[in-house]
DNA sequence: TCAGTCGGTGCACACATGTTCACAGGGTAC
DNA sequence: GTACCCTGTGAACATGTGTGCACCGACTGA
C-alpha cells in the first residue's frame, strides 16, 4: 500500500514504462514531421520506437490518446516560453523585438512540436482540433492578463484585452507557421518573415491608442 | 481534324467524362469534410462517386493530382468572391462591415472548399501545402493592388501595401477558420466571431494613419 | 457501315493496417 | 523465497489499400 515511500529501485518498473512511452511519443513526433496525424499508423510508430505493435496498448488505448498526449507535451513547452518571457527583465524595453526573437528561437528549438500543432490545428481528427483550440484560447487568456499589467493598457476592459491578445496570438501563429514552411537554411527568407512579424505587431500596437475612442459595444 | 466545328452530339463523350470527373471531385470534397487528404483513399473516393476503383486512373494519375485539382477549384470560388467585392459599389461606404459580411457569406456558401483549404494549408501532403501557399500569396497581392486605389493609401509603397494586405488576409483566414470550427447552428457564437473580425480589421486600419511615421526600412 | 478509340468493369495480387490471444521473463510485493 | 503482476513478444486474423491486366460496349470519325 505504501506507494511513494520506497527505495530508489522501486520506481524502476514505472521508469522503464515511462521510457518506452516517451519513445512512442518521440517516434510519433518524428514521423509527424512529414505526414499528418490521421495518416499515421500505429505500426509505424511502434516500428520507429523499436517496439512490437501490440506493446502500444500497454501505454495508450488509442492512437487518439497518443495524439492528445502529444498536444499536452507541445503546449507545455509553449507555456515554458511565455513563462520565460515574463521572467525576462528586458521585455519592458523593446517588447516587440524581444517577443519576436523569443518566439522564433522557440519555434526553431521545438520545431517538431510547433509543426505538429500547426498541422493538426485544423487537421482531420476532431478530438485533436478541439483540444488544440482550447489550449490556444488558454494561451491567449494568459497573454491578456499579462497585457493588463502594461501601463498604457490600464483602463482597458478585459474583453478588449482578450481581443488584442487574440490578434497578437493570430500574428504569432501565422509567424510560426511561416517560419516552419519557409525553405530551411535560407537566412534572408527568415529575416523577411521576422521583419514582417515585427512590423505586423508594430502595426497592431499602433492601433492601440486609437482604440479608446470607440466603445466596447459593436461599432456601427 | 476539325475539332470544334461539329454537331452538338460531338461533345457527348467528353461531357460524360467531365461529368464523372466532377463526381470524383465532389465525392472527395464530401469525404474531406471529416477527414484530411492524406488519409483519403482512392477507393473511398471512387466508392462515393459510384465508380469502380480502377476507373479513377482514367481521370487522374494520382490522388495528388486530384488534390491539386481541388485546390484549383477552391480558389476559383475565392477569386469570384473578390471579384464580386470589387464590383459591389457599396464597398466604399462601410468597407469593413461589408467585407466581413461578404467573407462570412462565402464561407457558408462554399464551406466544403474553405474547410479543405484550411485543413490542407499545413497538412501532411507537401505538394498541396505549396500550391495553397502560392495561391494565398497571389490572393494577397490582388488585395494589395486593390488597396492601392484607396485614397488614404495613395502614397504607400508597394511593400507596405503587401504587408497590410498580408495582415488582412491573415485576419480573414483566421476568421474563416473560426467560423468553420464554430459549433453549427449557434448564431450567438458566430455573431461573436463576426464582431471580433470586424474589431480586428478596425484595429488594423486604425494603425494605418500612424504608419507613415516609420520608414519602409526595418524600424529600430 | 466499319474499324477504332476510350471510359468503365471485374478479377487478381501483394501488401499494410488494427486488434486478438496465449505466452514469456523479470521486477515487485509480501 | 515465492507467488504475482506487468511490460513486451510472436503468430494470426480479417479487412482495406493501390494498381496491373484483360475485357466490354458504346460513341466517334471517315
Amino acid at each position: 500500500m505504501n506507494v511513494n515511500i520506497r527505495t530508489p529501485g522501486s520506481a524502476t518498473r514505472q521508469e522503464r514504462k515511462q521510457l518506452t512511452r516517451q519513445a512512442l511519443l518521440d517516434a510519433a513526433l518524428e514521423l509527424l514531421e512529414e505526414q499528418s496525424f490521421s495518416s499515421l499508423s500505429l505500426r509505424q510508430v511502434t516500428g520507429v520506437a523499436g517496439v512490437v505493435p501490440t506493446a502500444f496498448y500497454r501505454h495508450f488505448e488509442d492512437m487518439e490518446e497518443l495524439g492528445l498526449a502529444l498536444i499536452d507535451e507541445s503546449f507545455r513547452t509553449l507555456r515554458a516560453m511565455i513563462r520565460a518571457a515574463r521572467a525576462d527583465p528586458r521585455t519592458n524595453d523593446h517588447v516587440i523585438r524581444n517577443s519576436v526573437e523569443l518566439l522564433v528561437g522557440y519555434v526553431h528549438e521545438h520545431d517538431t512540436h510547433f509543426r505538429f500543432i500547426a498541422r493538426e490545428r485544423f487537421g482531420g481528427v476532431a478530438a485533436l482540433r478541439h483540444a488544440i483550440r482550447v489550449e490556444i484560447r488558454l494561451f491567449a487568456s494568459d497573454l491578456a492578463t499579462d497585457l493588463a499589467r502594461l501601463p498604457y493598457l490600464e483602463r482597458w476592459s478585459t474583453e478588449d484585452l482578450q481581443l488584442l491578445a487574440g490578434l497578437m496570438v493570430n500574428a504569432m501563429v501565422s509567424t510560426a507557421e511561416a517560419i516552419l514552411d519557409a525553405p530551411p537554411n535560407n537566412p534572408t527568407a527568415e529575416a523577411e518573415i521576422i521583419a514582417t512579424a515585427r512590423r505586423q505587431l508594430r502595426m497592431i500596437t499602433l492601433g492601440i491608442p486609437q482604440w479608446r475612442s470607440s466603445p466596447t459595444s459593436k461599432p456601427r
